[in-house]
DNA sequence: CATAAAGTTAACTCATAGGTTAACTATTAT
DNA sequence: ATAATAGTTAACCTATGAGTTAACTTTATG
């Protein structure tokens, strides 16, 4: 699937994977579910803080979450990290494929 | 080769990802090596707007740069995309390889 | 030599991201 | 019933990112 550089969704996507403390949590969450409170503590952050991450990661749906009683359970959703995997392996390709040396370029433009 | 969640070189490439029009930017660069000023024109921004977003580009080593005479040529590197890539690929793998459902996890931790 | 072209740099504005503290809600335990 | 736990929400602070305009440097051209 071809992902165009301006979808809103890839623009969520990276700019939630574009911090570190999220990527830490996604780490987290790459080997077990955890709760609210468990990352807050993991992270050694406020859970005003964590929330706040945790809420990019929902919109970018990178993450999913359920209640039960008070507590607050999240897991990876995998699906979305493929979004951006895509967009990148899209220019990987174009590039590895044959492209000029900025040296042909520039001489050729010269000429 | 496995890449940490906190790697510094990882922070500045997923921020300049993290931007359309620095996808934009890669995007052009895709196709062939362009010039700053042309790179102005096609994104219609001033030169010091571009200016700035190739910079951060040329940070994160995702581009490469070389002056001739008065023109700068700018080409993509696009080895450094394999960084982010390879990031993304560990957690891919790392759920798609039977990671418990959140439901299983909910119940397993409320006996 | 004077002027235009291609960028760069500096100083500034404005919006937003990430954190804080404090007040609040909902669920569980004593 | 009261108090503690788990999390949310609101209001605020501060730093930074993306843009602007204006001044400057370097290279090319009439």
């Amino acid at each position: 699937m071809r992902i165009p550089y301006d979808s809103p969704q890839l623009d969520t996507v990276l700019e939630a994977l574009a911090n570190q403390k999220r990527r830490g949590i996604i780490h987290d969450l790459s080997l077990q579910p955890s709760t609210v409170g468990q990352l807050a503590r993991n992270h050694e952050l406020s859970l005003p803080a964590i929330h706040k991450h945790i809420r990019t990661l929902e919109n970018a749906k990178l993450i999913i979450r359920k209640k039960s009683g008070r507590t607050n359970f999240v897991a990876l959703d995998s699906a979305t990290l493929g979004l951006a995997q895509s967009w990148i392996t899209q220019y990987q390709v174009a590039w590895g494929s044959g492209q000029a040396s900025l040296e042909n370029y520039i001489s050729r433009m010269q000429e």
